[in-house]
RNA sequence: GGAGGCUUCGCCUAGUCUGGUCUAUGGCGCGGGAUUGCUAAUCCCGUUGGGGGCCUGUCCCCCUCGAGGGUUCAAAUCCCUCAGCCUCCGCCA
């Protein structure tokens, strides 16, 4: 049980650039699980494919860590014992008093590099173990995800549908080709109602997360390693990342990165949690090894702009969040009268930072399919241990706070599933309701 | 892009020139206590964060003065690199 206290904010600064050893913030589970609950946390991890010999090397990988910082604390405790003594020696004895200090300098340099190599080693193999799966979290692999929900209705067109790109293209709102030649493949211009469509559906879902307490932010997308290490994108995932040249900055994929990077080496103070953000932003995504997959249209781009939903909340309410997060996401697709279903991702389809992920897939009637318009993920602690994001703890020590991210909605793949769902037989399109007083009308692509 | 100044444990601040007595000064704020008594005052104690240890304690040790590295028996203090903030100039939306 956590105790709280009222006092006023309190931020680290100075941070400064980050040079610190960027592999230690790879991938992280507390240590601490190890040794003070072996056995339910090889379980866990187990549903993840981790073999329980991994954790047993681990966990001695840690004992030597934790001898070999013992160790120097010592070796360095005498060292600075005898310094302070030849400060305090009349000048005629000090040259043999020198001469002894500078053998323990030595035996410290030593252990040091001991010490960092234990520490190498551990971080290394700690750095390969995927956070703990949330025990309602479904077995199974790709394809084994679990349908929790369904909201809207299927809608019943007449004839055969018209895919988004007859539709947007027909009504000159979506334009590929110049997209191709300008800046290449997977880039697109949205025109005319296409792009009021754009700042139509971004102003509304702003506003639906804004209802459901979400403050909005337009955040930076060109951000630093830290943010991406933080955040988990980097190293995994370097090859879906835009990155600068000459400055040392990646484009970001989701504003995810700059929204957990903001609160980074911070001591947050309970009052203020939770704290819920909408941030605002085009996402950047190389789509590398996606070549051939969905080459039609704007379902899958290389820049879209998207609402995005993130939550810091203490330990204990990240099961609600949540719940939280998905209802807001829902709320946004029923408001749109979108047909879609929630799945309830496996643990073998889990990136490394989620404990739980649901996916939410809007009907593509020319597809036939349900595709992911959403998704919104857990990822308790583990991205805040790479982060370094804590909360003050009244009488204890501070701890890490819960991490939790959701799309609000991806312009994009929502304007697919809207115009696909509400076309008419005349490639018209139905404005919902909700959408009408943000577009300023009730009709798009009338003939 | 150019020139200069700055960065100390919540906030402000002393210390840096001249390395050791810095176990970092003082004020504010905050927490606890005492006393006097009454819209309050005074005094005392505590108050960065992270890590490790075992004798698990009002305990001990290590690291942390923007970040990283170096010199030295010893660094807030000397050297190098980087970042951030401020002022002025240039450029720009």
């Amino acid at each position: 049980m956590l105790r709280v206290r009222g006092l006023g904010s309190s931020v680290r600064r100075g941070a400064g650039v980050w040079t610190g050893p960027a592999v230690s913030l790879r991938r992280m589970i507390d240590p601490r699980l190890l040794t003070d609950e072996p056995e339910t946390t090889a379980a866990a991890l187990a549903r993840r494919g981790v073999d329980a010999d991994a954790l047993v090397r681990l966990r001695d990988l840690d004992t030597a860590r934790r001898g070999a910082i013992a160790a120097l604390d010592a070796a360095r405790a005498e060292q600075k014992a005898a310094s302070k003594a030849i400060g305090q020696r009349p000048p005629e004895e000090r040259e043999a008093a020198i001469a002894e200090a500078a053998v323990l300098k030595e035996r410290v340099a030593t252990l040091e590099a001991a010490r960092d190599a234990a520490e190498a080693a551990h971080r290394d193999a700690f750095a390969r173990i995927p956070n703990l799966p949330h025990p309602d979290a479904p077995d199974g692999d790709e394809g084994d995800g679990v349908v929790v929900r369904t909201v809207g209705e299927r809608p019943a067109l007449d004839g055969e549908p018209h895919d988004h790109v007859a539709l947007l293209e027909g009504a000159d709102a979506l334009d590929l080709a110049r997209g191709a030649k300008v800046s290449g493949s997977r880039f697109a211009y949205l025109k005319g109602e296409g792009a009021l469509l754009e700042l139509a559906l971004v102003r509304y879902a702003v506003d639906v997360a804004q209802a459901h307490g979400h403050v909005p932010v337009v955040p930076p997308v060109l951000v630093r390693e830290p943010a991406m290490y933080g955040t988990g994108f980097l190293p995994t995932d370097e090859q879906q990342l835009f990155a600068t040249r000459d400055d040392e900055l990646y484009l970001v994929g989701t504003s995810e990165v700059p929204l957990a990077g903001m609160h980074m080496d911070e001591v947050l103070d309970p009052s203020e949690l939770p704290l819920r953000y909408a941030g605002i932003s085009p996402c950047f995504r190389r789509e590398a090894g996606a070549h051939g997959k969905d080459t039609r249209g704007i379902f899958r781009v290389h820049q879209f702009e998207k609402v995005e939903l993130f939550s810091l909340v203490a330990p204990d309410d990240g099961d609600a969040e949540h719940e939280r997060i998905l209802a807001t996401q829902l709320a946004i697709l029923e408001g749109l009268g979108l047909h879609a279903r929630v799945v309830d991702i496996p643990v073998g389809d889990l990136g490394a930072s989620a404990a739980r992920k649901f996916d939410v897939e809007a009907w593509i009637p020319s597809q036939g399919a349900y595709r992911e318009v959403t998704s919104c993920s857990d990822t308790t602690d583990y991205q805040a241990r790479r982060l370094r994001i804590r909360m003050r703890v009244d009488g204890g020590d501070n701890t890490l706070v819960h991490t939790l991210n959701g799309t609000a909605l991806a312009v994009q793949r929502t304007i697919i599933a809207l115009v696909e769902q509400h076309q008419r037989a005349d490639g018209s399109v139905a404005v919902p309701d909700a959408l009408v007083p943000h577009l300023g009308r009730e009709v798009l692509f009338a003939r």
